[in-house]
DNA sequence: CTGAAAGCGCTTACAG
DNA sequence: CTGAAAGCGCTTACAG
């Protein structure tokens, strides 16, 4: 491998202007210049971005963790993620807990032995700040991506509740009463937020929580069974809000098993949708996740992290757009 | 930030003995053993991975480029990558082409000036052999993933040809004879394989070339243009047969807005096909990519060449299944 | 069983 | 405008 020695050597000067001319970080004679570009054009010589990063202790590079890289709004925030880094000259290095605190243990654990820059974290589950407390007397920047807590650290996720609200009133105002939440795994930050948002929505439309009706479940297993059992009831629901892209499909699965058509037997909205719910018949009403977004966001707040220490913590929230079509009726005016 | 020495002074042991009993890469006496541990413990010491890959010149981290990193297939095999990976303990670094030849050039830099002990590589279509000529006098280790070609590398895509032939065979048998292939960029490797296994096909059927229905084009508004061109020809198609998700949304799109009905007006398959193809009315004839298993065989690959770099190059076709559902009318026996 | 020392390929004060 | 040299935090022969 071509090192900066031979490349010194082979225009005659020191180590010291090769890297001077490489980093533009102190003048240098044109003519000396010139010898060192054709030196390196030569030798194709490239740079030791590991020698470079021990020495500058930096390394350009940032972690992601992701908690479920199959979900499709978790691709669009790694995309997102990948894009602003690449435009700022920074690596990502990529790793999947894949729901699991152990996996995501580990990965921290390796991101931070490679003295990543900085850390984006989408946490998992019902993890306790386990992870997180590896920042604690840590000085490597964090921001949290989509699962947010409250701690004090850099946040991006989405704007959960108004949306739920706006849904609970768009159904409301037509006439439902027994709409049925698909809430999933509800340790999960968003989820639980959407969770609470329906509560206090249908509250504020003079349905009791006692007259709620709502699937929270760890599990898809549980989840499945709440649905059948919330479909099967003597009384039925007329409208159903899914919490999530794979709830929405459990639902969905069980609707045309029964039978029943959307929106006349039972309208149907979700949070998050599918990549073309434009294609489903009859079409989906959805919240759409600005997930790229999401990402490009994070990446942009570890950055300013990096560059000031000592700012104070941002927390965003961006809104996600709901998408009125066919399944839930008319669109509100 | 704690290095070896503190340990070292702390156990009363010479950095040599904390490197040892760290890698396990000598005896250590087991009171020694303990005192070191110990000293680990009590400063939180944590390796300096960078430092350590420069010593030995082996980083443990992988790159991956991929063309398009918003489709859901490439989203599939980063999982599969990744978790490959990780469970060799080997760090992925992620970068996304986008379809850009000049992003992945850089990419191509980016990872190779930090020492990536190989690559894996989505080429973006059309592009010759620039990224890869890096490769040619480098002794990187290099796998080429999904977009295949005839360079002397380890490769991973799935069997294209196959699968055509069969759905070519189902719907001719069916009567089918106007079958509308949606090719899209024929550049792309693995498209121009389904069109040709497709021109072969319907020739074996009888049904000469010069006979044969297909859109093939660069981007999405010509596409769109054909589709409209061959859905309202005097004799339109019976049957079509889409050669990626995004083309198949394409052609949905305008079947729906014509009010063509699957598979009585038209039959419909898609390879490769959307995350949730069960829930669509009806539902589609799907030809399932094993996405995950092309990126974890391709880490895998790249594993293997890494630890001989003699071998002879491995060319892998992973088979996919065809899932045969309403749109295509009856499944075959 | 253990330690002193060289060296991986850079950057960056320091000196001229 | 340029160079000699220290040092980033490790691993690994070499020596005892």
């Amino acid at each position: 491998m071509t090192t900066m020695v031979k490349v010194a050597k082979l225009a005659g000067v020191s180590i010291s202007t090769v890297s001077h001319v490489l980093n533009g970080t102190r003048n240098v004679n044109d003519e000396t210049r010139q010898k060192v570009l054709k030196a390196i054009e030569e030798t194709s010589y490239r740079q030791d971005a590991l020698a470079r990063a021990m020495r500058r202790s930096r390394t350009d590079s940032i972690g992601l963790i992701v908690s479920d890289g199959g979900e499709p709004a978790f691709a669009e925030m790694i995309r997102g993620v990948e894009e602003t880094a690449a435009s700022q000259g920074v690596t990502l290095l990529l790793a999947n807990s894949a729901e699991d605190p152990q996996r995501e243990a580990r990965a921290v654990q390796a991101l931070l032995e490679r003295r990543v820059d900085g850390l984006i974290l989408a946490r998992v589950a019902g993890s306790g700040l386990d992870a997180i407390s590896e920042f604690a007397n840590h000085e490597t920047p964090l921001v949290l991506m989509d699962r947010l807590s409250e701690d004090p650290y850099d946040q991006v996720g989405v704007e959960n509740r108004e949306p739920i609200r706006e849904l609970v009133q768009h159904l409301t105002a037509q006439g439902h009463e027994r709409i049925l939440l698909i809430a999933g795994d509800t340790r999960v930050a968003t989820l639980r937020e959407r969770h609470e948002a329906f509560t206090e929505a249908m509250a504020a439309a003079g349905i009791p929580a006692a007259k709620q009706l709502a699937v929270a479940a760890h599990d898809s297993k549980e989840t499945d069974a709440g649905i059948r059992k919330a479909l099967g009831a003597a009384k039925p629901p007329t409208a159903v809000i899914a919490c999530s892209t794979v709830l929405a499909a459990a639902a969905l699965r069980q609707i045309q098993q029964r039978g029943l058509r959307m929106p006349d037997d039972i309208a149907f909205a979700v949070f998050d949708g599918f990549a073309y719910a434009d294609l489903f018949e009859p079409q989906l009403t959805t919240v759409r996740q600005p997930a790229f977004d999401v990402g490009s966001t994070a990446a942009e707040l570890l950055a300013k992290r990096i560059a000031d220490k000592s700012r104070e913590p941002a927390i965003v929230r961006l809104a996600p757009v709901i998408e009125y079509r066919a399944s839930t009726g008319p669109a509100p005016a």
